[in-house]
DNA sequence: CCTCCTCTTTGACACAGATCAAGCTATGAG
DNA sequence: CTCATAGCTTGATCTGTGTCAAAGAGGAGG
């Protein structure tokens, strides 16, 4: 899965030290791309780009949660994305965005400059390969929110936003799906995503607790006690549960 | 829009003749492709592509309308796309899709055997970055949905839906945003395009109607009588009227 | 240690939309 | 012309979530 887009550590140690490369050849044949290159760094709360924005750069996640979302007139909120680390931000040929970018956690974003970002996607072949994978990556989440969204129960969509966390935070993660899991997100930003309200998503999430399917040290922090359970909660087929 | 894809009417009285074409360059560049295409015609109802099928060709739609829907376990379904004439179906480097594709009125593709078109993407550079486009304009598209699904009330949702109807008849069409429009979709497949029931779907319908938004000839055949107020019903942003 | 502030939980109630159930209207076949 | 069928409308009722309100954590700063 898209971790080695444009971005990959020098060493395991030092996850802020990332460099360029082309997924398919495994070469660094962008390693000009490192001195155009810089780190950004955002506090929780942080708005990254706002709609409309000129996108002066694309970036890729390097740590913490951002989140992608549409405002309507009388303030309703839908998110539209959530970006984990190895996410990517930005879109050939694209100018602006459309949505807000909002970090929900302290986040760091690795950062190319646009021009130059352009000029490579014309000179070096499997990048635009590459991004072309990543938004057809996109496509199918956003395909399969739409689902969620327009057909999901209130306990199906906690179930399947859960699930989704553990499999996001165990693949990228340390192994284990037990012990050390987190929601990087309020139940407000979580109502926000699955198109709930607080409420209900801090209802549903104690109803699953009481049923002993997770349990809870902090607000945040989290164990599945019963993967079972959960994944027969999210209303999905039997075999998605571990599949990438 | 995309409606040059990769397919274009050689004449305009003769929508089925298409060339394939780079919208870039605009230069008959593809004209190779001539020798692999091929049509293919579905009747209203007919299943064109099973999820999980190995995509064996990509195509555009010339004529008709065609819906891509996923359906869970226990027979909820969600549409997640419309294909409307001039749309594409197909992604590079996919061998299978995740959802149904299936004729809501008779169809007509402009059909290209798989093989050739891959290799074209190698060796044509803009066809490519086209289709990074119409993913990218697929993905906004899908986002936009999701507001839909999480946040509009049933009367919005239906507002919007028929708001698109009018736009894209408009824009592919003759001109003349009154008349002579269709909805291409049952009261059950448009709910569930919305996420909502059949029943409220025609309740809704019938409300516009009522208030001397909308008219109806036949089931399928309508007018709008009140653009305005159309749009005020969509809950959208004021300006995103009559813009693409 | 206390206090403020933000996030969360919990309860009571309301309502939009789902569900269930007839009945209606076209259209096409025989 | 009649019948059958598929799609649509309309009504009555139910229910899952939203809404409103209040009170309970937990952390940060003094």
């Amino acid at each position: 899965m898209s971790i080695d887009l444009l971005t990959r550590p020098k060493c395991s140690e030092c996850p802020i030290r990332h460099r360029a490369v082309c997924s398919r050849c495994d070469e660094d044949e962008l390693l000009q791309l490192e001195v155009i290159k810089s780190y950004k760094s955002f506090a929780a709360g942080d708005q990254i780009m706002w709609r409309g924005d000129e996108l002066t750069y694309v970036a890729s996640v390097v740590k913490g949660v951002a989140t992608l979302s549409k405002t309507m007139e009388d303030g309703r909120v839908q998110m539209v994305g959530l970006l984990l680390p190895s996410d990517f931000i930005g879109r050939p040929d694209r100018r602006t965005i459309d949505f807000d970018v909002v970090a929900a956690t302290d986040v760091t974003l690795c950062c190319f400059a646009r021009k130059p970002f352009d000029k490579l996607l014309d000179t070096v072949p499997h990048v635009s390969q590459r991004l072309m994978e990543i938004a057809l990556d996109e496509l199918d989440a956003a395909r399969d929110w739409m689902v969620l969204l327009g057909r999901k129960t209130a306990r199906e969509k906690i179930a399947t936003f859960v699930e989704m966390m553990v499999r996001r935070q165990h693949v990228g993660g340390l192994g284990l799906d037990k012990h050390p899991l987190v929601l990087p997100l309020t139940r407000d930003e979580i109502s926000n995503y699955l198109g709930l309200t607080l409420e209900t998503v801090s209802r549903q999430l104690n109803a699953l607790k009481k049923e002993g399917v997770l349990r809870f040290n902090d607000r945040r922090r989290f164990e599945v006690i019963d993967m079972q359970a959960l994944h027969a909660a999210t209303g999905d087929d039997a075999d998605g549960g571990v599949l990438s």
